[in-house]
DNA sequence: TCAGTATACGACCATTTCTGTCGGGATTTC
DNA sequence: GAAATCCCGACAGAAATGGTCGTATACTGA
């Protein structure tokens, strides 16, 4: 639980392997998926969503693959993780309405809406590029976790 | 996916409804069921995980059920899922050691893992208590996150 | 134009996780 | 002792997830 799935590692891993390799204009979804030891074909389908929601560049044919739609530094983990897994919620009555009306049961529902906000704030401060920073992401992470809490 | 579970989410209703119920001495399984329409035995079975690791207390025989075994202010939500769910991860890849050895795959797992601490801090800076104030939780949430933020 | 490399995508199955139920047992009160 | 209640393990159905297969399509280069 509050797990991410494997898909959506999976699509970090690629996304960060891709702007770790700037100077290649395509890597072949099997490229990436060798690096990891992945399944390629999953693989290949978790690219294929990233690339239909505008994250990545596609071209088929020889020496084709993906690259990054843009630079590394405007890719949110947060764009990452909705275009593959959808949008997220943290509570189980998914949507704002229908479910949960049943009962006066989700008073609950609007405390957590905001720890919801709070860590998809986290998550879209993270970007694919920090995740290329081995070393000492810590003080921009401090910095850019501080500027979510404060906008809450 | 980052989600909660809906045990855990019946875990924090049914807390939050003892709190909001301090002057009852017990309140059984099947009369917070009842109130908010959650299967009994489910729900029966939470309570006692809860109980279990020390956030009710129970009492059996007639009159029996279950209390806050401390105050709701001292009760994070954080407490509450984990008891539950167990300890959570946000990778898929759990512990530390094993399985992401195999591949030099788990390169992201170390970005990740401040974001876990991130989410897991929200979820400690919640308490059972700030559930139960519907108006202007904001102003207490907002302190607390930033706390949160602060400390990562 | 043909062969080879790649993406695109839907259908499908296997496995795991989650939800909920059942049944028997123990404890307390009246 | 009877009723209410907690305790707890086992299990079945449902849903989500992970992964595979087959086929169609697009591009490249010889």
């Amino acid at each position: 639980m509050l797990k991410l799935t494997k898909k959506a590692d999976y699509g970090l891993m690629a996304l960060k392997y891709l702007a770790e390799h700037p100077e290649t204009p395509a890597l072949s979804a099997k490229d990436v998926a060798d690096a990891y030891g992945i399944p390629a074909q999953l693989l290949a389908k978790i690219l294929q969503l990233l690339t239909r929601n505008g994250l990545l560049r596609s071209h088929a044919g020889m020496n084709g693959g993906y690259a990054l739609a843009r630079d590394a530094r405007t890719i949110s983990a947060y764009e990452v993780i909705h275009a593959i897994d959808g949008p997220f919620f943290i509570t189980s009555c998914t949507k704002g309405a229908k479910s949960c009306e049943l009962t006066p049961s989700c008073t609950i529902k609007e405390p957590l809406a905001r720890v919801n906000d709070t860590i998809a704030g986290v998550l879209k401060s993270i970007s694919i590029q920090d995740l290329t920073e081995h070393e000492q992401p810590a003080a921009r992470a401090r910095e850019a976790h501080g500027l979510v809490a404060l906008t809450l």
